[in-house]
DNA sequence: TTGGCGAAAATGTGATCACAAATTAGGGGC
DNA sequence: GCCCCTAATTTGTGATCACATTTTCGCCAA
């Protein structure tokens, strides 16, 4: 398996706002991962390095260590057996359970955020929407991604979830990096999406064309997904 | 705030059979705060510390921080902004998103643990029911607590689900400590559960009878908690 | 060229230290 | 008694170190 720099991490770090205070270092670290799993520029099988990360974002061990502890739980990431840590490879079982698990979640969330439909910004989600488009014609994939990821969230941010909202973020976490890997290989082409359907259900008050525009986008979305191949099961994601 | 041990955590202590391996102490500190945690051996409110924690476990505070930071990621601890670590509180906002929760993900993952019957073992499972019945005699909460546990995910974890499974691990954390102490104002006497059903529904292969009885199992245990008091919000959670 | 053996480099883990910030305790003045 | 100011203690954070294990690389023989 070939190494190599996991391609500019370091590229979205943030000014030093607020890393002077207690845990910014952390929270710095823990941004600037999480970012590069969203925008699929951590490929999946990839090993990470605690010293390699901490270098490349210009801090020592330490923080990065508490990170990928943090990030190990939310399963975005798996420390094997032997102490290294990649990021998980998928597999069609885990596939499918993440679909299914998007589908029971986010309409729900969608439908609460609705409860608070003051604080949707539909203008910004209109925005955000063209620049989807820009980026699908354009074939750029990573920003594609963190527009779609910018897109969701913004509706379910609205929900003022502390529970359903936490489980949403880690279920994305685990299948960014593996939707990045696919539209590598075919592409961001055929992608369509419900967007301006739920913009629409949102501008209405229409709960539950919201729920099927969201239920719809998740599932086209994933099908593209679900029709590739998954990897091959080489060697085992663990041997214990 | 009162503070004081958090009360025999270290009563737990696995024998040292695979503390040698790689991450070992982190395992022995994680299993044995988990185990607190669902066992409501944790206040809602109370401060966990680092070096506490590290000492009652006999070990250096190193592996109690990635610990910390694991179960602060799965929403099990929560980290002040000042630093300081405590078990959440609950709120009423919060509870009613865990119910919630709880129905759309706990049937659905009782119904794919059906597609692997042979994997339950519905006489160990009336074994504990019957050892539930017992603790519930003698008033016992916190083996009450870790029975229904035991219970509950002896059926989950016969789904083989990595996804979903996780996700419901973490709720069960988050509001296990607020559920002692409920049981420790009202007592565990009007706790009535739907385990018999459920089992029954298991034998037969009763899909649906299933479902119905994980969510009525859910839906009446928590009503009990929710009738109950939440704390005051006399210091808020934590002051950004 | 290929397979395997041994040295060298890399990696995670646990421990310890120094430091800043926050909390707590104590004491003095009102 | 109550409040406020200061000192002592506690606590989390980041850095560094030593070590065992693992992986990687280089070399030699078949």
């Amino acid at each position: 398996m070939e190494h190599g720099k996991p391609a500019g991490i370091a590229s979205l770090v943030s000014p030093p706002s607020l890393l002077s205070q207690r845990g910014g270092m952390r929270e710095h670290v823990d941004q600037a991962v999480r970012s590069a799993l969203l925008a699929g520029r951590f490929i999946p099988g990839k090993a990470v390095t605690l010293r390699g990360l901490a270098q490349e974002l210009g801090v020592s061990p330490m923080p990065v260590r508490e990170v990928i502890q943090r990030l190990a739980a939310e399963h975005a990431l798996v420390v094997l057996s032997n102490g290294r840590v990649q990021v998980p490879k998928m597999t069609a079982a885990r596939f499918d359970e993440v679909l299914k698990a998007r589908l029971l979640l986010e309409p729900e969330l969608a439908a609460m955020a609705l409860e608070n439909k003051a604080e949707i910004d539909t203008k910004a989600l209109e925005k955000i929407d063209l620049e989807i488009d820009a980026s699908l014609g354009t074939g750029d994939a990573e920003g594609y991604m963190m527009l779609n990821y910018a897109f969701h969230f913004r509706i379910y941010e609205a929900s003022r979830s502390t529970i359903l909202l936490p489980l949403v973020e880690s279920l994305w976490l685990q299948f960014a990096p593996f939707m990045r890997t696919v539209y590598g290989r075919v592409g961001t082409a055929h992608l369509v999406d419900w967007h301006k359907e739920a913009i629409k259900a949102i501008r209405a008050g229409n709960v539950e064309s919201l729920r099927e525009s969201m239920a719809s986008d998740i599932r086209e979305g994933m099908w593209l997904l679900g029709r590739s191949s998954f990897p091959p099961e080489e060697d085992k994601q663990d041997a214990f």
